[in-house]
DNA sequence: GGGTTCGCTGACACCGTTGCCAGACGCGGC
DNA sequence: GCCGCGTCTGGCAACGGTGTCAGCGAACCC
């Protein structure tokens, strides 16, 4: 018995060719289902290969010809276990699964930094294509990747500066639609509660936020504008100190899934929650159950999966698309939260729309 | 411009020499970071690697060296998208990311079928090691992979017939302090919710909740007793249906995430949920702000994962160790629906306890 | 001053597989 | 009987790297 076991030892098919009396090139053939090869060596090698336990080794196979494919894409998220990523994993995987391509997925944690790295990983492992949510200000350091032919699709969040498609939800009208719903159940004094404002999601759903509120003409104080939050923690710390100030907001609009979190806590701790009106930006599991229901703006993530694997297929299959940035729907969910009445609840449909390029507010939430 | 274009072109080391205008050898001791190489050339190669955007190619590289690692592991989950699954492949994304390795994660949806298929996809790719979450009764299939040298580990549910290290929860345990708990509150007709019978955690569960009615000589009906459901909405039908019936129970076990949530979801919608009291397996985000607060079993799948990841390190590094279930402790949470009194509150703890090997009920749960 | 060591460099074989090609064989047509 | 053709088979080179080793100066040690 030796000491010091080795690493896994693999039979090649040097070794099958040997067991079976054949020539490696005729094993290749059996193995790929390759034609010319008769009933009796075929049945040979077949029980040569179960004999030695005979695996594939798909990566020396590819080596061969040099457009060969690995039939594995890597895609790049926020956190595998962020359930939002988590759907979006999911949406490419079962993509990918038909046409019996493997996903690499690796978690890059809002840093830029690994985010460097992780694409460095995947291009050495040289994928077939990329799909990726980026936190970088600018992909620039792409465009060499485009240069080589590298198909890469961004989700969630578009590319900036580099000529990539993307798949993205609709975070402006939706932050819009959420923003007018609490005006219209009359409120006046909102807040914004966003995480890091590099990230373009933020930037959309704040831009739809304060058009909104400009065509209102209504301002957001700076003590009711609050990012840079980094999760359910800050969220809900925020919330209690905005809360504790004089000329606390009537309604809060927090906007990102771990933000909506820790606002409902908060709220909840101070048992506010059927008082002060919230519409949450992303749908999470028991939203529904709460009480008050918590109003959302929801996504659909696995949808923002599936749509940016089939478009990194056709790019990979060099198929003749133009550019394109792909949009979900967004979709105000009303369950209770977002619905409590403010204190202009009376006249709040009835009034004039200064801004208003379409008059008075349209029902744009169908 | 070319019509149809070609994949991606990478250039290769012998690119890369030429414009160095060195020896292939060279540019491979360069980029791998080998001593014994000239300031001077060091230079030229960086140079020429970066003009060239130069990418190793981990797998040509991997070929030479029968030994070779790919860096990668295989992680097999019941579904990316499942939190509790999400949490493992978090935890073993955070170990295998300290050592440079990649973790491959599929989804195999409880199919023992699509479990071979994603197996040998991984054995395809010489993962350098394999974590499995396994459907399947027997996994006598892997023993070729043991024989071979090649490292597994098990998460969530333990090896069948082969030899293996594992790394699960202690089911068992937070099943039987699960319903003791309800007895003690005063319950005598309490209902058990599972998944698939196939599966080890299931049969750990209702073993642990048998053995304590069994303590406590109480029966559990047939009807009350309910396995094999798919997911949240079999559980939550099966939860009306129990309720509907004569003699509903009192109380409710739904022993796997997906389930509690159907029978949380049953309990509101029938406005039952502070009279018949619950206590789940497997905590869920937001359980604690539901009114009742859902009082469960946690698990702990990060550490799961970790821990699953430390071992399969430690095998492939081939460290003598004895083969090993790790249990990780599951803990009650209480928050209120697992404390709604039941008929027999007042004299519940002081029940004789026929079967006791232990005398009276004693607090497990801390 | 000659032998030895050391730092540096590239040639070459090889990793496990597949593309390409040549050769062997059987068979039908003339 | 010879030729041409299709079927079946294996040898060989090549894919993109790395291990091994030999060669070449320069420095070092007696």
């Amino acid at each position: 018995m030796s000491e010091r076991l080795e690493a896994p030892r693999y039979a090649t098919m040097r070794d099958v060719a040997a067991l079976a009396g054949v020539g490696v090139k005729t094993v290749s053939r059996v193995l790929n289902d390759e034609p010319n090869v008769s009933d009796q060596l075929k049945e040979r090698v077949n029980r040569a290969a179960a004999a030695l336990n005979y695996e594939l080794n798909v990566y020396a196979g590819g080596l061969r010809r040099s457009g060969a494919r690995t039939n594995a894409i890597g895609l790049m998220l926020e956190s595998v276990d962020n359930p939002f990523s988590a759907a979006i994993h999911r949406g490419v995987e079962t993509v990918m699964r038909r046409h019996s391509i493997v996903v690499l997925a690796e978690s890059f944690d809002e840093d830029p930094g690994r985010e460097r790295t992780v694409v460095k990983d995947f291009l050495q492992r040289r994928v077939d294509g990329l799909i990726l949510t980026t936190v970088s200000r600018d992909q620039a350091y792409l465009s060499a990747e485009a240069a080589r032919g590298t198909s890469i699709v961004f989700v969630d969040r578009p590319a900036v500066s580099v000529a990539f498609d993307s798949v993205v939800s609709c975070n402006f009208d939706g932050a819009l639609i959420a923003t007018r719903h609490v005006l219209q159940h009359g409120h006046r004094r909102l807040a914004f509660i966003g995480g890091n404002q590099q990230v373009w999601t933020l930037r959309e759903r704040r831009r739809g936020y304060l058009e909104e509120l400009d065509r209102w003409n209504i301002e957001c104080p700076p003590a009711h504008d609050v990012t840079g939050l980094l999760g359910e923690e800050e969220a809900r710390l925020a919330a209690h100190a905005m809360l504790d100030a004089p000329e606390p907001p009537t309604a809060i609009f927090p906007t990102q899934n771990r933000l909506v979190v820790g606002v409902v806590r908060a709220l909840h701790e101070r048992g506010v929650q059927h008082r002060v009106a919230m519409v949450g930006f992303d749908d999470v599991e028991l939203f529904d159950l709460l009480d008050p229901g918590v109003t959302v703006v929801a996504q659909n993530p696995h949808r923002l999966g599936e749509l940016a694997a089939e478009r990194l297929l056709a790019r990979m299959a060099r198929e003749p698309l133009e550019l394109e940035t792909l949009r979900v729907p967004t979709r105000l969910v009303k369950r209770g939260s977002g619905e409590i009445p403010g204190p202009h609840a009376a006249d709040a449909v009835n009034i004039p729309r200064p801004m208003g390029k379409a008059g008075r507010p349209r029902n744009l939430s169908g």
